[in-house]
DNA sequence: CCTACCGATCGGTAGG
DNA sequence: CCTACCGATCGGTAGG
C-alpha cells in the first residue's frame, strides 16, 4: 500500500526541513516557544501549511522531540559505536561524544534534551512523557554499556553502573549549562578531567580512555 | 525623603506577595511563560495593576529573578551557615542544604535557577544576564568555601576549587532534573553519595560530612 | 500546500 | 491600584 508519488515525496522532504528548524528554534527559545506562526515565518511555509503537515501545537512539539532524538543518536551514539567495540572504551567514546556533540553546537541552544527537560520537568503531558522516553533510552544505554565493560572485567565488579552513568551525566549536563551561560569552552575540560578520575577509580585502564578526548591540561 | 504611609506599605507587602506566587509559577511554566494577565488571574489582580507595579514583563522577569535568589538564599546559604562554622563542613553543608531545597520543593517546579538558566543560556538580554549573575554568586561562595577549608587543611592542598565546585554542582543539578522527571527522590541519595566520595577523595575528614545529609544505604 | 478568517490572549497604555 | 482599550500574535479551522 506504499504511495510512491510526487506529492508524498514532496511531502516528506517539506516535513523533514521543518523539523530541522524546528528542532533548532527550539533548542533556543524553548520547545513552548515554538509558535505555528513563528515556524511559518523561519520556513517560508505558511502558517496553516505547518498546521496542516504537524496538525496542532502538541502534534509538532512530538514531531521534534523525535527528530531531535534522531539528530541525537546520529551525533553521539553512531559515532561512539563505529569507533569503539562494548567495553570501558565505549563509555569513554560515548560520553566523549556526547561533550562534542554539546561543544559543537549541533544545537543552536546547546543540548535539545537539557533544555527540554528542564522546560517541561513539571508540566505533564505529552510532551513530558516523550521527553522521559528519549532521556531513559539514552540512560540505558549508558548503563548497559557499563554493565558490559563490568561483565567483561574493565570496570571493577562492584561498581554500581547506575550510579556511575548518574554521575557521569551530571558532569556532561553541567558542562553544557556552564558553557552556554559563561560563554566558553572551558567547562568541557572540567567535565573531561572529572570523567576520565571517575572512570580510573572505577577500574578503567588509562589506554580506554583515549576517545574521552584530549586530557586537559595539568 | 523615606515615604512612610499607608500606600507606600501597602504596595510593598502587594509587590512581595505578587512576587512570590510569580516565582513559583516561574518556576512551573517558564520565566517566559510568565504572562501579566497569567500573573493578574493567579494573583487577583487586574493585569493593569501588575503592569503598574512592574512596568514591563522584562522587569518583571527581573524582580522576579532578585526574588527568587533572596528565597535561594533563605533556604540554603543561611541554613548552612548558622549550622556550622567554614570549613570542609560548611562545603558539605551548603551542598546538603541545596539538595534539600531541591528535594522540598521549594519552588514547585523545582530550582528556580537550574530552569532559568536553561530557558536563558541562549537567549542574550538583561534576564540571562541577571540569571548569570546569580549563579556566579553562589558558586563563588561554594569556590570560597573549598579554599577556606583548603587553606585550613581540612581538604588536600592540591584541591582544584573551581573543579571541585563544578563537580559538586554538576551532581546536585543533575539530582534536581532526574528527581523532578522520574518523580522519585532517589537521585538525592545518588548525588550525596558521590558527593560524600568526592569530598573523601579531596581530603575530607569524615565528621565534617554530617550535614551533608543522611548516608544512602549500602 | 494556499488565502482568509475565528476567538482568545499577548504586552502595554490612557486616564483616572 | 482600577476600567477600558490598543495592535499584534496566538492556535486553529473553513474551504479550496
Amino acid at each position: 500500500m506504499t504511495i510512491v508519488d510526487g506529492r508524498r515525496l514532496r511531502g516528506e522532504r517539506t516535513r523533514a526541513a521543518v523539523l530541522r528548524r524546528a528542532s533548532q528554534l527550539a533548542s533556543v527559545e524553548g520547545l513552548s516557544g515554538l509558535s505555528l506562526g513563528g515556524l511559518a515565518e523561519a520556513t517560508a511555509i505558511s502558517k496553516s501549511g505547518i498546521a496542516s503537515i504537524f496538525g496542532t501545537k502538541e502534534q509538532l512539539q512530538l514531531a521534534v522531540i523525535a527528530d531531535a532524538e534522531r539528530t541525537f543518536i546520529e551525533a553521539v551514539v553512531e559515532p561512539a559505536r563505529a569507533a569503539t567495540p562494548r567495553g570501558a572504551g565505549r563509555v569513554a567514546a560515548l560520553l566523549g561524544r556526547w561533550l562534542d556533540y554539546s561543544a559543537e553546537r549541533v544545537f543552536e541552544g546547546g543540548c535539545f534534551f537539557a533544555a527540554a527537560s528542564l522546560e517541561y520537568d513539571s508540566r505533564p503531558g505529552p510532551v513530558r512523557d516523550a521527553i522521559i522516553a528519549a532521556r531513559r533510552r539514552w540512560t540505558e544505554y549508558v548503563v548497559a554499556s557499563i554493565r558490559f565493560a563490568i561483565e567483561r572485567g574493565r570496570l571493577a565488579a562492584e561498581t554500581d553502573a547506575e550510579q556511575l552513568a548518574f554521575e557521569l551525566q551530571a558532569l556532561g549536563e553541567h558542562a553544557n549549562t556552564s558553557s552556554l551561560l559563561e560563554d566558553s569552552a572551558a567547562p568541557y575540560d572540567r567535565a573531561r578531567r572529572a570523567i576520565r578520575a571517575r572512570l580510573l577509580a572505577a577500574g578503567a585502564e588509562a589506554s580506554a580512555l583515549e576517545l574521552l578526548g584530549p586530557r586537559a591540561g595539568v
